[in-house]
DNA sequence: GGTCTTATTGACAACCAGTCAACAAGAACG
DNA sequence: CGTTCTTGTTGACTGGTTGTCAATAAGACC
């Protein structure tokens, strides 16, 4: 609260301000308890400025997801510099420690956010596109049966990894080291299944 | 329109009208756009009758999201008279049918609730739970090396599973056979990940 | 036809989203 | 240092929705 009465800021401050108090709340609470004016009073300002400055209560609430989304994507982010293999275990290691830290955020975005909204159901989906394009990235080098039933296993291995995360790393206190090894093989078996029944080379 | 101008109902009637023109409402919108005044006026009643049954209107969402979590996993009740390999294909099957059959409300379902009500949310957990559970017993009869991850693992994957359904099954038109290869495939991939990296006994 | 149960309703209060014209903080300028 | 001007900010208003409750009336039973 080291907030002055009235005090006036520049547009972007006051934007960051008010976002980050949204992203704060969606730690700790699901998303359509996320009130205008929740977030007016946290912030010392009126309504009418949460208005002013997101034009509706589902501008706000696509404002504070992007940025949670994007907090999570930037500390998962894969280093290219390492080979395919390493790349994958160093990303997956990064996201469950990431999710361990902040598992309220996680745990909002992916079982709290299932808005009425198009828009916001969107910056989900293309979190989950973003996360499904790196790990193509990953397996493109393996030849495949068929490249659209790969992107769609591999979108769909997205939605079971969030599942287990919540499982393990939210909820349970699983090392990290055996959440890895398992999500790692949980995707190369989903992989395998797509090029058919055969044996898998890896 | 059947409905003459002020009939009464018997409370299990009434109950069941207006739980069945929510499900309806869910097949084409999602949960949040649910209001009272939109059922009770579907229903030719007050909105007071509808708070008199279902006390709020968490508790009406509630109560539509139970029936039509119902509704699928009837539906797709596996064939206990049937070997486990044989009644995992038959009920997977019946699944996509399903899913193709009612699109809206499979959607709804898998990404349309997210509330921030817990009893909600309980709802479509319990239908995940079940699903593993079904799954479990096909499973059960081959040795793992982690009973709880196994447990982990298919209810992961019953995520992965609508993933996939939502693609291919709702926005795609993929043969009914070809998605439940591909889901048999996968879960036995996911299956084999959990027993380790070694070869899979099937 | 009268009475009694209870399904049903209209009226009321509280809350929240969204709008808009008016206010004031603080920088720019003379 | 006072004035002006930009623009961040606000109070007051409207509309819509949730939730409450005492009052009403449909229909069964005698």
């Amino acid at each position: 609260m080291s907030a002055d009465r009235r005090r006036r800021l520049t547009r972007d401050e006051r934007r960051a301000q008010l976002v980050a108090l949204g992203v704060n709340f969606l730690a700790e609470h699901p998303l359509d308890e996320l009130t205008i004016e929740e977030l007016s009073a946290q912030a010392g300002v009126s309504r009418a400025l949460v208005f002013h400055y997101f034009g509706t209560r589902q501008g706000l609430h696509r404002e504070v997801v992007l940025m949670a989304r994007d907090s999570l994507l930037h500390a998962s982010t894969p280093r290219p510099e390492l080979p395919a293999e390493e790349r994958l275990r160093d990303t997956l290691t990064r996201i469950v420690v990431f999710v361990r830290e902040h598992r309220g955020t996680f745990y909002s975005l992916v079982r709290g956010v299932a808005s009425g909204d198009a828009a916001i159901r969107a910056v989900i989906d293309q979190s989950r596109d973003e996360n499904a394009r790196r790990l193509l990235e990953v397996f493109l080098e393996q030849p495949v049966a068929d490249d659209d039933l790969l992107r769609v296993a591999l979108r769909s291995w997205v939605g079971f990894a969030e599942e287990v995360l919540v499982e393990l790393a939210v909820e349970a206190e699983r090392p990290v080291a055996e959440i890895v090894d398992f999500l790692e093989r949980t995707v190369q078996g989903v992989v395998a299944a797509v090029g058919g029944p055969g044996p898998v080379g890896r």
